[in-house]
DNA sequence: ACGCGTGCCTACTACTATTAGGTTGTAGCC
DNA sequence: GGCTACAACCTAATAGTAGTAGGCACGCGT
């Protein structure tokens, strides 16, 4: 019965290591208590109950792509930041799978709200200070790029492109591309 | 002991309602076993498997949104098919939120190119036709209309949009709006 | 050295998924 | 109209996940 240090924190580390390995979906408190070596109930010292761990795990996510995010645009404008914000995502989401797919979990408003969600919207928002776009204008471009974003990441991992040409990268440039020169036009000056 | 007419294809169909009821990924064969006043293992005479009853359930919405879909944009062209396009997907999603989850279920490739998804991908092409774009712009074009329709439908299933300035549906237009200007800026000719 | 809290344990309950095998209602045949 | 046979439903049992209750001991603070 040795002590393994065991904490929330740690917890959430793992869960989102096997998240990335088994699938988001199939992270479970069972699987995370035998990854740690221990019996299941041990695991509810640490954790409420399963659906915790899950939103433990997202918000570590947010976090994470959230400084990714900003390490990538840092420095940049225009279309050069679209393009690293556009790329931080998409780079993230392949890496790691199943974090990606738990930052997608759904928040109640609360935790949504002391999330680092709003960092990312925050970050949309700079983003497009470089395309001068009136409000509401601004709001809509930073759904549109969520949108866009989200969607091509998401049907790109779950197989909607594979084997198909032209290939992955070649869409995503354009899409990217394009979204600038769509940008550029809406653009108030 | 009475006899219900339980056949896969009703399972089908009961499953898609609980599923626009409880949510996608809490259909479970108890929960549809219940909804159908019989026992649990009654459903195993007509289904190999749970999972085989989640695929039932994404071909059966497949199908539904191919057909909506078709039907909206039949005799239209251009900027206004392109509109019309984007609503049934839009409005499916509204209509029948757990049907729509069940449609984005990944497939495995054989059972994906049986299914009507590849009248959705078709559909897209035959949009873009308005707006003559060459190879391989076309391709990329379908995979931004996916990503951006699926990206904002779900981001907007997940409540990403809600309680704020402006209200989804000027987004949306925008957002219709500015797609239909970037493909024909695209354009060959 | 000793206490006591926390960290992990065993044991139990409830639910879902699935298999095996039994029973009955009914459709079709004579 | 009764018989048969299959299909549709059942009960029973196994295994895995989620969660609760309560026990024991390791080792930290005094």
């Amino acid at each position: 019965m040795e002590k393994r240090g065991l904490t929330p924190e740690r917890l959430t580390r793992e869960g989102a290591e096997l998240a990335d390995e088994v699938g988001f979906d199939q992270v479970t408190v069972s699987a995370l208590a035998r990854r740690c070596g221990v019996k299941l109930p041990s695991l509810y010292s640490h954790l409420l109950n399963s659906q915790d761990l899950r939103v433990r795990i997202a918000l570590f996510a947010l976090e994470e792509l959230a400084d990714r995010v900003a390490d990538a645009v840092a420095g940049r404008a225009g279309r050069d930041a679209l393009s690293a914000f556009a790329d931080a995502y998409r780079d993230y989401a392949k890496e790691h799978p199943g974090r990606y797919a738990a930052a997608r979990l759904r928040l109640d408003p609360e935790t949504a709200a002391a999330s680092a969600g709003v960092r990312h919207a925050q970050m949309a928002r700079a983003i497009l200070r470089g395309y001068e776009l009136n409000d509401p204008d601004a709001t809509h471009a930073v759904r549109l790029l969520g949108s866009v974003f989200h969607g091509y990441v998401s049907l790109e991992l779950a197989g909607g492109f594979a084997h198909s040409a032209p290939d992955e990268q070649e869409s995503w440039d354009w899409i990217v591309d394009s979204l600038d020169a769509l940008l550029r036009s809406r653009s108030s000056s």
